[in-house]
DNA sequence: CGCGATTTTGAAAGATCTCAACATCTGTGG
DNA sequence: CCACAGATGTTGAGATCTTTCAAAATCGCG
């Protein structure tokens, strides 16, 4: 094992960009309107959590949150993609969870951040203090109610990825990312095989994967040879025959739920 | 990638054990009272409990839940180990959970179970039908509340079992785990060098671990050799030095947390 | 257009798995 | 109480897959 992940490289510069102008700032023309923590409350509830909350906009690379961190808020993803991962002394790193539009951030009743989060593209959040909220949660049963979902689903998604990582095969691994970045940037109402952009660089696959990189590289130009895949440039990809791709993936008809 | 893992190998009889004596029935004297999804409670949430619930137990090896199964009940392991565990059409199996007292099984708003459950050592489980569960959810926040952490909780072990399993060496992933149960099997009080049992066969720390028993065994061997470990007959190990341990686990003094 | 970051590809090393044989444990019946 | 059978665990040798190290190609941006 050696210290070759120690790559760190994120940029020292830790502030975030100004606050989005005020446009966004409407809950009820918000993008994550229905699936956020916020997605089952009424007008009243939305009111009170409009009352607390700001935005934040990160760029690519940059920090959001360093595990140890003070956890002084918790936040829902507006739009672009963030990280979580988990490293060992050494740097060897592995990303445990892709945070993507209406995807939350932070725990109430947790003081210290047990994890890294970080922005993979331009990433805008979208801001609770944590004391308010944790309040909020105590009177707003929908909010609660929504979180213990969240959390529930993410921990199907931890699970199904615990499978993927003890015990698919390398190209297996890279199926399963596909399918699991298609349905998730997947537009409802566009054509199943309608390209889409792979918004994490190879390393980052690896680290999400537990592969290297050039693992990464290479099983993604196998299943292009064998014509699973095509590629257009090195981010954008389209996918001919889904189900041969899931096949590919090892999964089970059964369990396409979950993410 | 082969079939060696289709081993299912459970019992076909289906069936639980008879209730237990009425003397386990009292919450007050619960063995997991203050761990459990009714930590929170206060007596008059108990009493509603106390009401509802029923006790159920399970023989080594025994299915508690399949997945697919539509989740008539929910319910908190009272006493012995469980795992829960996820496989793959050819067989192939990853632990994804080991339960033991206090934990929860089952999910409200949940119809069809995700994983399989199963019975690793003698299991009593403390039962609840779902729905009658899920309306106390609505009225006592105590247990909700309780229920939200216990989620957090499980999805902070998923995602450092993550790291495990994605970035860890056979040898390392073995020390892990044998620190998680040394810990998990600690009773307080007693010297932390104390023996402890081994709840799990080769074949299922392999499971757990994303490893072929095989290898299991041998990194088993090399601990011993290496003296981080002592061994009386198959399943009783002892740690000398429980740092050492740590430190062949890889974990960051940070971790030390979770599970 | 040029430079640093990212990606691809090759060849060799290393870790884990596979297959196989044998040893040990556990519980049962004689 | 012992012997036996099946389950569980250990060990060896070779195969396989992924990583490592290295070099070259390509991309993206100023």
């Amino acid at each position: 094992m050696s210290n070759r992940h120690i790559t760190h490289s994120f940029p020292a510069d830790f502030s975030a960009e100004p606050a989005l102008p005020s446009t966004v700032g409407r809950c009820s023309e918000c993008p994550i309107r229905h699936n956020a923590v916020c997605s089952q409350c009424e007008s009243t509830e939305l009111q009170q959590l409009e009352n607390i909350k700001y935005y934040r906009s990160f760029a690519p690379g940059q920090p959001i949150v360093w595990r140890g961190d003070r956890m002084e808020h918790v936040a829902s993803v507006v739009s672009g993609v963030a990280s979580i991962s988990q490293s060992m002394e050494d740097g060897r790193t592995q990303m445990v969870g892709l945070l993507m539009g209406g995807d939350f951030i932070g725990r109430p009743g947790r003081e210290v951040a047990p994890y890294d989060v970080t922005a993979v593209s331009a990433v805008t959040l979208c801001c609770f203090r944590r004391r308010p909220f944790e309040t909020l949660l105590m009177t707003t049963p929908n909010v609660a109610r929504r979180l213990l979902e969240i959390a529930l689903d993410e921990l199907d998604a931890a699970r199904e990825w615990m499978l993927l990582l003890g015990r698919k095969t390398a190209r297996e691994k890279i199926a399963s990312l596909l399918v699991l970045i298609a349905r998730r940037s997947h537009v409802p109402g566009t054509a199943r095989t309608t390209p889409f952009e792979l918004p994490l660089t190879r390393e980052m696959m690896g680290n999400y994967l537990g592969l290297t990189l050039e693992t990464v590289s290479r099983q993604i130009s196998a299943l292009k040879a064998a014509g699973v895949i095509e590629a257009d440039g090195n981010r954008a990809i389209s996918v001919p025959d889904m189900a041969r791709l899931r096949a590919e993936a090892g999964e089970d008809d059964f369990a396409s739920g979950g993410h």
